[in-house]
RNA sequence: GGGAGCAUAGCUCAGCUGGUUCAGAGCACCUGCCUUACAAGCAGGGGGUCACAGGUUCGAACCCUGUUGCUCCCA
């Protein structure tokens, strides 16, 4: 067969990954097997596949890859999320671009958009997730706003507020202005900001007299209804009982006194505006103030603001800044930089808002997750995220789960004319319970809560319920096959952004409903920075597009570019250069199997050289593997990618390849003998294994071309290798081996003698000692490799630890340049001498040390002796 | 304001329980090679005051204290 002198990835990335759907590999159904099971995070159904999914998601695929190879049940869960701000906030846009607004339709009619929208584009990440490779497996795809995924998340509502656990109340919250919803306190991005310290002068009703605040938010004067100094504060002890008169609206307020108010900051008197934000709303509370909300849900100054009405917020700020200065009541504006939170999905400024919510006390379901992680039954790698977790499990506040939209799961709770509450599944429920309360309820009346639960309120449920969605009904006891089989899960790979949107909360849920853990492992990655350590964004334009690195570099050179450069946990400055690295890797595979697949093998003789090469490499691929598993074990990824590609790349091509390889004489390669051809070929089918979960492509297409095999027969189903009896001693010996080959070359790059010239090697001792002459001889291209106690003359000398070895030059010596790197060499000897006698010389190491570690610098000092003397011999014959 | 983490070669990072004169890898760089698997390659080479200042110890990149710089989380 003609072997194309250059792999392409495209038609191969097709041609297999097809294959695999079509042989039904990713599937995975419960039986025998230990299952191995990986629940993806659900991107946004709205999302398209960026650089933090291309490593996320490769990650988990090289370990769902590597399970199933090592014969586990191996079953990858994929789906996405119904992210119901994004989303809504998506089908509003495309239904405006169609003149329609979404006030005038109706909820249902909402809806239907949007499942319309969902059904035409929201499979395009899945879609994009199959070209990178991922072997997911298909037939388990689960959308969380499907039928039976969301009755589950009812379920568990009203199962937690039967227990207690939720309530509804007026509380302050984060206001999304653009959205038109509350969000939880996770979903606030904190910004440092430049903003404007504005000094303003209330006057003291009666007098002419001002105290002045400073703000950075006029715009909320009409809604001042106390202002407040810190009762230690000397400057305004004359003013108690005092009013003071709000501009603008002239009104008359409270002078309060409480020592929450930071007399070292600003003018030490504080504007309290109870409806606008948390702290003045606490202080209202405990002093009984007036609430006045001047802003409306979409950030516009509202009627009982009496002033500005209809202004959105930021031009009011401007505008009101102005009216005060003309009116003389601004003392100075400072500069200042302070902290405003934005909402993560739509950017806009929160409003802290008074409104009427849904909560989960989070207190009360927290504590076996917690524990949980305290005590290692679910792990955080790196570990150093056990601390970020604690403190927030520790100091969790109540979950605002109320979202003022249509696109979620639907609150389950009723209501009557007369303010009474129920929460319940059906509307028929409802009327029998609120009968209960109100035996004159008139069931027309009765309406369903408006709002829909937070979207991560639904995915806490996914590790569940992807399995069974009947879970929260049925209980542990009742559960079916596959959560039984695949639950717990074994890792989960997310980033530490959602600690607490997901992970914690996952663990919270998986605790309440079966007793167990969601997942044993947690990976967190880091996040895909850029060059220059800029977080990658759209809006930046700093991403480049995943799909287009792979038709660029090959999926397998993206993904191994990706996880080159990612250790667990911190953050990765992605730089194009490491996909080149990734596609130069696999070149180089593929031409180490057009090497293989070139040879001719014929009936000649095994050459001394490539037997003791099989057995080295015997021993190195398990030494490696050994090594390459122990990485994996501790999910230190890069580490176990860079240990396969030195194995590959080095060992394998490097040196192995470089010694078997059959010499050309006359111009004409040479046969290869059997023996030797069967070692290589099972040794590249077992590289290809190792290399499979990071290059799944290129290693299937080989599996296939390196022997005929049928279709079924496919290296994403076969065995990961298995470790050997290692022989460290001859692993050692081949070392030397290369240090031997390594100085050759060195000589002849010094003396720029051809590789072509024949060389010898002679090793000062009696005996034979290596079992490597042969390789040696190939590598270094030598005409012998020989044994003598003495010196020869003319020979540049060198030293391998204990052993002197010369290259005979004949005239290529030159006396003084040897007698300067000799000496060289023996001052350097003598320094490492001298530091390990006086450390044996010092009673206090020798005492202290461990026994070993003494041993060990007696050897070492005696080995040092008899370096030293080789050496001035060595002078001494110059 | 509270908490956590990081600082090692030009870049990205290893360096586990302190113990070789220990400072290491990959990439980048420099030099020489189009040697019939691969120039997306081969061979060779240079490069670091382990952020800074103290301390503990026979011994510190590693442990302790402080300083500086950066990052993240929480309020």
């Amino acid at each position: 067969m003609e072997i194309s002198k250059t792999y392409n990835p495209q038609e191969a990335e097709q041609k297999w990954y097809n294959h695999w759907l079509q042989h039904k590999f990713f599937k995975s159904v419960p039986d025998q097997r230990e299952a191995y099971t990986i629940v993806i995070p659900p991107p946004n159904v709205t999302g398209v596949l960026h650089m933090g999914h291309m490593l996320n998601n490769t990650i988990q695929d090289v370990l769902i890859r590597r399970a199933r190879m090592q014969g586990k049940n191996a079953c990858w869960v994929p789906g996405t999320d119904h992210a119901s701000i994004a989303t809504e906030a998506k089908v509003v846009k495309l239904l405006a671009d169609q003149g329609i607004k979404k006030s005038d339709l109706t909820r249902e009619e909402f809806l239907k958009h949007a499942f319309d929208w969902k059904d035409k584009y929201g499979g395009i990440i899945l879609k994009q997730l199959e070209k990178l490779g991922a072997s997911c497996d298909w037939d388990r795809t689960r959308f969380t706003m499907e039928n039976d995924l969301s009755e589950a998340v009812i379920d568990v509502f009203i199962d937690l507020y039967n227990k207690g656990n939720i309530y509804r109340g007026v509380r302050m919250v984060n206001w999304d202005p653009q959205g038109l919803t509350a969000v939880s306190d996770e979903e606030v991005i904190h910004k440092e900001t430049n903003a404007r310290l504005v000094y303003v002068k209330y006057r003291i009703e009666g007098t002419e007299e001002f105290i002045t605040v400073a703000t950075t938010r006029p715009e909320t004067i009409m809604g001042d209804t106390a202002v407040c100094v810190n009762p230690a504060d000397e400057r305004y002890l004359h003013l108690n009982g005092k009013k003071v008169i709000v501009p603008i609206v002239n009104r008359p307020v409270d002078l309060i006194f409480d020592d929450y108010v930071d007399a070292a900051f600003g003018t030490g008197a504080l504007k309290v505006t109870p409806a606008h934000d948390i702290n003045d709303f606490n202080l209202g509370q405990k002093h009984r103030l007036q609430t006045i909300d001047v802003l409306t849900n979409d950030g516009k100054i509202s009627e009982a603001a009496g002033a500005y009405v209809g202004m959105d917020r930021f031009a009011c700020r401007k505008q009101i800044i102005k009216d005060l200065e003309e009116q003389g009541l601004i003392e100075k504006i400072e500069e200042i930089k302070n902290k405003v939170g934005y909402s993560e999905r739509t950017d806009a400024v929160i409003e802290p808002k008074l409104s009427m919510q849904w909560f989960l006390k989070m207190q009360n379901v927290s504590k076996p997750a917690l524990d949980a992680v305290l005590n290692g039954e679910v792990k955080l790698i790196p570990d150093k995220f056990i601390n970020t977790y604690k403190h927030w499990m520790e100091n969790v506040h109540d979950w605002c789960i109320s979202r003022q939209l249509w696109w979620g799961q639907r609150i389950p709770a009723w209501y009557d004319k007369q303010g009474n509450t129920v929460v319940c599944k059906t509307k028929d429920e409802a009327i029998k319970l609120l009968k209960e309360k109100n035996a004159s309820l008139n069931p027309d009346e009765i309406t369903q809560d408006d709002d829909v639960l937070d979207t991560w309120f639904s995915s806490w449920l996914w590790p569940l319920t992807v399995f069974d969605p009947k879970i929260v009904q049925n209980g542990w006891e009742k559960a079916n096959a596959d959560l039984k089989y695949y639950y717990p899960t074994n890792d989960l790979v997310t980033a530490p952004e959602i600690l607490f949107f997901w992970v914690a909360r996952m663990l919270i849920a998986g605790y309440e409903y079966t007793g167990k853990k969601p997942f044993t492992n947690v990976y967190l990655t880091g996040i895909v920075r850029d060059k220059q350590g800029r977080k990658m964004s759209k809006q930046l334009g700093n991403s480049p597009d995943p799909l287009d690195l792979i038709a660029k570099y090959g999926a397998d050179g993206v993904r191994v570019g990706m996880l080159l450069c990612s250790p667990a946990g911190n953050d990765l400055m992605f730089d194009e250069s490491y996909c080149e690295q990734g596609r130069n890797f696999w070149n180089k595979v593929w031409n180490a199997f057009r090497l293989i697949k070139g040879f001719e093998v014929g009936n000649v003789p095994q050459p001394e050289a490539s037997k003791t090469a099989i057995t080295w490499f015997e021993n190195k691929l398990s030494e490696q593997l050994e090594i390459i598993n122990d990485h994996y074990s501790k999910y230190r990824m890069s580490d176990a990618l860079m240990a396969t590609y030195k194995l590959v790349w080095d060992d394998f091509c490097a040196w192995y390849l470089e010694i078997i390889k059959p010499e050309f004489v006359d111009g004409k390669a040479m046969p290869i003998d059997q023996t030797t051809y069967d070692a290589t070929v099972d040794f590249m089918e077992s590289l290809l294994k190792i290399m499979h979960p990071w290059m799944p492509f290129i290693t299937e297409e080989l599996w296939h071309l390196v022997k005929e095999r049928t279709d079924k027969d496919c290296i994403i189903v076969a065995s990961w290798p298995e470790i050997k009896a290692i022989d460290a001693r001859q692993l050692a010996e081949f070392e030397v081996s290369k240090e031997i080959v390594a100085m050759v070359r060195n000589v002849r790059q010094q003396k720029q003698l051809s590789p072509k010239e024949k060389l010898s090697v002679i090793e000062k001792s009696d005996a034979q000692r290596s079992y490597f002459d042969m390789a040696i001889i190939k590598l270094a291209n030598l005409s012998s490799f020989s044994y003598s106690t003495t010196k020869p003359e003319g020979a540049f000398g060198f030293t391998i630890k204990t052993t002197e070895f010369f290259i005979p030059l004949a005239n290529n010596i030159n006396a003084e340049e040897e007698k300067v790197r000799l000496t060289k060499e023996l001052e350097y000897n003598q320094g490492f001498l001298k530091s390990v006698q006086s450390k044996l010389a010092n009673e206090k190491f020798v005492t202290n040390a461990k026994p070993e570690l003494v041993e060990l610098e007696r050897k070492k000092m005696s080995d040092a002796e008899l370096k030293i003397k080789a050496l001035q011999e060595q002078l001494s014959t110059l």
